[in-house]
RNA sequence: UGGGAGGUCGUCUAAUGGUAAGACUGCAGACUCUGGAUCUGCGUAUCGGGGUUCGAGUCCCUGCCUCCCAGCCA
């Protein structure tokens, strides 16, 4: 991570001595639903200052609500912050191991008379808490004796007691202005299976009452969280000087946002409950692990979160950031090939029919250790539909009547004419002639434009799916008056296409990135089988033309 | 409205009383057997008003705007 705020603070702590130099982060998910670019953010700045300061990063799943919270999650979050930071070396943990800890240490504030057991509804607990100007009421529980509090307490532990018909409250200020203070729930009644110790308990902590003392416990030195726990971070203080326990720092931060997204697990939850993506891993949620299924990889996502910067502000970062942090990996490490992708039968009227030929095709430019491969050429190619237009618009240097393109690694052909559909009138195919002059290698004219082409008789057949876009504005967040963020859906945010691949691609295996020259980088879906690959866009190569286009067109 | 936190190019972040800098985006050009990559150049910002100071994005006062908090969610 760059320079930011939250080193400044550590070095200033290091610089005094206040933990003795130590420096231990810890990142810590709700094992709620899968993970997204924003927890990369998170991640990256936790493992990142715990490793710049040979210090330690833990994983810690807050799992503290059985009734939002599955195994399938923690499987999920593991994986992702694995692939992620390229390793599985960090210590896991869990708030469920420190049930029994927090269970005590509440019966230790008990017996402070600094909590209490209420017997308020949750209606009227809402009720009595006051509002944002009018302090709240004391509950008429407030003032029960220790000997009850404990009572009562062991009961609710025991089970004696219906869910929801009492809590273990904090007793701190009710007239507070910061509204967290206002005698906090700490414990509720909940008879849930909980993902890791079962129905061994049937009270549960709030979160409120877990993180900080399970920070405290793992001795974390500076716990990073985001901005809207800032005004939790007094009552945190505040139970860590009543129990007199090891105090770390908490450190507020701004949670990423991007646009053309939502980054909500609630929200990302409900696209994937209404079928909207196909699953948290659907290439166009901004999940990690859609992320990945997309294409994108883990070295990309680390230099875009280096990039992002850390500080106080709510903003929201634009995409195209990102995406130039993944091209810019990609372009050093993917391997190129040609694949047409909306294919138009181009014929080379004066190649020998039957004769076929292999050319020499760089895998990629940016790094001759990847060396080079054959690739087929012959009389009848596939062309993209792109790359030939009757009639020119302007600026428009690929296949014309009459014009002359270099067939990339191939020759340099002419174009003569193009066969029509009689019915439809639709193009079916273009014929050309061939230089044999002009192979690749050789010194020969320019051309202004090269093409890419799959030999038709080798083609190996792909699905592409072309990703676009999951939503129509910058930010679907500010929806119109009673719609919800889904209102601005992009409908076209998937597009399926049938293309045909050089032979190489035969053997691509699930999560192979390459780029596909001229038209973006590509990474074979989970859904790849032998010799039928499907290939997911993972972004598309920066394309001038199509801007020169949009630009001419309004 | 009470409390908390923020406002620097279009976007995200630097500048820690001393020439407002970088990245992304945008625009223009060079180069190119990917209209990719690469290279070069250009542009745009301190929320407003006062004050302190030789000097203010930074300190003080004041106004404005934005975000967060009234779950037995995290």
């Amino acid at each position: 991570m760059n320079d930011n705020f939250v080193r400044d603070l550590i070095l200033a702590d290091n610089a005094s001595g206040r933990y003795g130099g130590r420096v231990h982060t810890r990142f810590p998910p709700e094992p709620n639903g899968y993970l997204h670019v924003g927890h990369a953010k998170s991640i990256m700045l936790n493992f990142g200052l715990a490793g710049e300061f040979e210090g330690i990063c833990n994983l810690r799943f807050d799992d503290t609500n059985p009734t939002k919270e599955e195994a399938e999650y923690v499987e999920s979050i593991v994986e992702d912050v694995s692939w992620l930071a390229g390793h599985a070396d960090f210590p896991t943990f869990y708030a469920s191991d420190y049930f029994q800890q927090l269970y005590d240490w509440a019966v230790d504030l008990i017996r402070k008379g600094k909590a209490y057991v209420c017997d308020l509804s949750g209606d009227q607990v809402r009720e009595t808490r006051g509002t944002l100007t009018e302090p709240g009421k004391n509950s008429p529980y407030r003032d029960r004796s220790v000997e009850e509090n404990l009572d009562l307490f062991a009961r609710m532990k025991a089970g004696e007691f219906s869910d929801g018909s009492r809590t273990l409250r904090a007793k701190v200020d009710m007239a507070s202005p910061n509204l967290n203070m206002r005698d906090p729930v700490m414990y509720r009644i909940l008879r849930a299976e909980h993902h890791r110790t079962g129905d061994a308990w049937c009270i549960y902590p709030m979160y409120d009452w877990a993180h900080g003392q399970s920070d405290s416990i793992e001795g974390i030195t500076h716990s990073i969280c985001t901005l809207e726990f800032e005004d939790h971070r007094p009552l945190y203080d505040w139970f860590l000087d009543q129990l007199g326990v090891f105090h770390p720092q908490q450190i507020e931060f701004d949670r990423l946002n991007l646009t053309y997204t939502v980054m909500s697990k609630r929200k990302l939850l409900q696209l994937v409950q209404q079928g909207v993506v196909e699953s948290w891993d659907d290439p166009r949620m901004p999940t990690i692990s859609g992320m990945r299924r997309r294409g994108y990889s883990p070295q990309g996502l680390r230099n875009f979160a280096r990039n992002l910067g850390v500080s106080k502000t709510n903003g929201i970062t634009e995409l195209e950031k990102l995406e130039y942090y993944i091209r810019e990996d990609l372009n050093r490490t993917a391997l190129r090939v040609m694949v047409v992708l909306r294919p138009l039968k181009l014929v080379l009227t004066n190649y020998p029919e039957g004769q076929v030929e292999t050319v020499e095709a760089v895998n990629n430019p940016e790094d001759a250790s990847a060396g080079t491969r054959s690739v087929p050429f012959s009389r009848e190619l596939w062309i993209e539909q792109d790359d030939f237009r009757e009639t020119p618009p302007k600026g428009y240097h690929r296949l014309y009547p009459g014009n002359e393109v270099r067939l990339r690694y191939g020759y340099i052909i002419k174009c003569h004419d193009a066969v029509k559909d009689p019915q439809t009138g639709e193009i079916t195919e273009v014929h050309c002639t061939f230089d044999p002059e002009t192979r690749s290698g050789q010194q020969t004219r320019k051309v202004k434009s090269t093409i890419h082409w799959v030999s038709a008789e080798t083609a190996v057949p792909v699905e592409a799916r072309l990703y676009d876009k999951l939503f129509t504005v910058e930010n679907p967040n500010e929806a119109p008056e009673g719609r919800d963020f889904t209102a601005y859906l992009n409908p076209d945010s998937l597009e399926t296409v049938q293309g045909k691949a050089e032979p190489s691609l035969a053997n691509a295996r699930p999560g192979d990135r390459y780029q596909f020259e001229r038209l973006g980088y590509f990474c074979a879906d989970k859904s790849t089988s032998a010799g039928r690959p499907v290939f997911n866009r993972t972004v598309g190569l920066r394309d001038t033309w199509a801007k020169l286009q949009s630009q001419l067109s309004g």
